[in-house]
DNA sequence: TGTTCAGTATATCGGTGCGATACATCCGCG
DNA sequence: CGCGGATGTATCGCACCGATATACTGAACA
């Protein structure tokens, strides 16, 4: 998953360690998160792979004191990596963490793929509701004042996320439509 | 947290893996979700520790085929444990994935724990819901409109979030008022 | 001028938890 | 009779987190 959002978010443009995170974090805003003891581990793999270079600035403009800042740079196969992973839509990619980094890198996502994440993501989203629905229902006596409120609050917002799901979705039919005609 | 789970779990009846895991399920309803991946290693570790002991029963009925149904029980220090882990209100009982656990068992939390909990979530939450109001606000070209989506999406979750702890803390306070007057 | 503090930056380690997979049994249905 | 679906125990590699250590910069303030 960081794997796919380090090697997207350098499209944009090199990067050292701590700017990618930052970055990361304005883009997935809360939904996702990320530390350092994941983010530099997956950098020397990312490396060892060949999919990005390491680059140590030897001009004094570019370094930063005595200190090294060692800047990444996509590789053509970092790209062609992207690109894989980019249309690869599978049932992991319905899971709450790997959506919201698809959906930051949707603007690059081809239409079809689009919809079927979307689509895929609402499946899921739905049966969780279904799941949700049934418990609260069962007026089980198992089930005390307090886990009964996290269920509602589960409810409310897998219904949320379902409605928000069906906007983009017409969004991206109304779009379709208008490349057709 | 997960043997935080397992031992509350346990204070209502001696259980088997798979009966912990079901529970665990119906308990959290989406929030959380242990794989087995988890639990049976942990099982392991609660066992050396001593905070709880295996049973295979010897007596055919409760029996399963030749197949061999350990049924793990508390033990006093299993119950000392569970007690000290559901007063402790930290930083990270603030978390998504720990709040909902420990809302799981809160009618087993003292009054005044209750609260901290409560209104530590609702910190964590508030802080959460102004960064993304703080980036929704901020038209930067840097963000598409997919992700403007996303934070949207989080923004409204936050703020539902919000005035659910709101009317709980209320509900508590009322209750507290009631047991002083 | 000195000091202090928030921000920038890289890095590691132990521990938690997940997903896939394997294996075995039981029971109801056709 | 067989077969699928629920019940049940277990392991392995992998992803990620939180705490922690280290070190430099720039601005505020005394």
């Amino acid at each position: 998953m960081l794997e796919f959002a380090i090697l997207g978010l350098l499209h944009e443009a090199p990067m050292h360690g701590y700017e990618l995170r930052k970055r990361l974090h304005e883009l997935l805003g809360a939904f996702r998160a990320f530390s350092y003891g994941t983010l530099y581990p997956t950098l020397r793999k990312l490396q060892r792979g060949g999919l990005i270079v390491e680059e140590v600035p030897e001009d004094d403009s570019a370094r930063w004191g005595r200190r090294a800042r060692k800047v990444y740079k996509l590789t053509a196969e970092g790209k062609e990596r992207f690109a894989e992973l980019l249309v690869n839509a599978g049932p992991q990619t319905w899971d709450d963490d790997s959506f919201g980094v698809h959906l930051a890198f949707f603007s690059r996502t081809p239409a079809e793929i689009r919809m079927r994440i979307l689509e895929g993501r609402r499946r899921r989203v739905e049966e969780r509701r279904e799941g949700l629905r049934t418990s609260l229902s069962a007026t089980s006596e198992r089930i005390d004042r307090y886990t009964r409120e996290l269920h509602r609050l589960g409810l409310e917002s897998t219904e949320r996320e379902v409605r928000w799901l069906n906007e983009l979705i017409a969004h991206e039919q109304a779009e379709q439509r208008e490349r057709d005609q």
